[in-house]
DNA sequence: TGCTTGCATCGACACTCTTCGATGCAAGAT
DNA sequence: ATCTTGCATCGAAGAGTGTCGATGCAAGCA
C-alpha cells in the first residue's frame, strides 16, 4: 500500500491543497506507524545505525518490553514501508527505507513561495 | 509540551542518532494526531487555506461526521501544537501553526552526507 | 538425530480511541 | 429578557491497540 504513489503521486503536500479522502487513510497508516514511542524509538536506532542495518538481537535488549511485543512493532513498521527486513543464517537484521521517510518529509515540507499569513495572536506573539 | 525543545530542542533529527526516551514520547504524541484520516484532512484543508484560516462552520460540512466529532479531532490537533484557534464573535476560526510542522519536516529529513548504504535486497532490487 | 537459539505468530486481556446523542456555554438577534 | 445559532464538553458504546505468555518455525550445532 502506498508503495509508488498514492500519497506523492499527485500531490505536492498536505499543506498546499485539500487532502483527498483516500490519500488520508493512506497517509494516515504510515503516521499511525510513528505515532508510538516504542516504534520512534526503534526507527531512529534502525535509521541512525553506521552499516544501515540491525539485528533483532540489538534492538530487543534496548527495551523493558517482551521480545514478541519488539517483533511486533518492527512488524508495523515494516507493514508501513518504513523499513525492510532479511534472515540471514540465524538472525534477522532490518534497514530503514529512506524513500518512505522523504516521501512524509515532502509531504509536511510547505513551499517557501506560500508565507501562510499569521491572522491574529499566533506563532509569533508573546 | 513539545514547545519549544524536546524535540528538535537538542537532536537534528529522527534519523541521525538514537531517540531518546522522553524525546521519543513526545513526538509519538506529534505524530499519533497526525495518524487519523479524519486529522489530516482537517490540518490539509486548514493549512491550504487562502486567508491563512479557516471557520469550523466550514470545516464540519465538509465531512459524514457529528459536529462533537469534528470538535474532538480539532481539539487533538490543538493540543498537539499543529493548529491553533480563536473565538471572533459568534465564530471560532482556526489556523496552522507552521513551527510544528516545518520542524516535523526537519525531523524526517536525513542530511545529505549521510547515503545511509542499502545493505542487500531493498528498494532497487527486482 | 536431537538440542539450543533467534524470531515470528497466536490468543487473551487491559487500555485507549473514535464516534455518537445529549447537554452546556457564549454571542448575536428579536 | 428570551430565543436562536455556533461550538465545546460530557458520558457511553463499540472498535482498535499495546502488551504478555505460550507456542511454532527456521537455522546452526553436537
Amino acid at each position: 500500500m502506498l508503495g509508488q504513489d498514492g500519497v506523492d503521486g499527485c500531490c505536492p503536500g498536505l499543506l498546499t491543497a485539500p487532502l483527498d479522502e483516500a490519500q488520508s487513510v493512506e497517509l494516515a497508516k504510515v503516521f499511525k506507524a510513528l505515532g508510538d514511542p516504542v516504534r520512534l524509538r526503534l526507527l531512529s536506532m534502525i535509521a541512525s545505525r553506521a552499516g544501515g542495518e540491525v539485528c533483532v538481537c540489538d534492538l530487543t535488549p534496548a527495551f523493558d518490553l517482551s521480545q514478541p511485543t519488539i517483533s511486533h512493532h518492527l512488524k508495523l513498521l515494516r507493514q508501513a514501508g518504513l523499513i525492510d527486513c532479511e534472515r540471514r543464517g540465524t538472525w534477522v537484521y532490518y534497514w530503514l527505507l529512506p524513500e518512505m521517510t522523504d516521501r512524509l518529509a515532502g509531504i509536511l515540507t510547505r513551499p517557501a513561495g506560500k508565507p501562510l499569513p499569521e491572522p491574529a495572536g499566533t506563532a509569533g506573539n508573546a
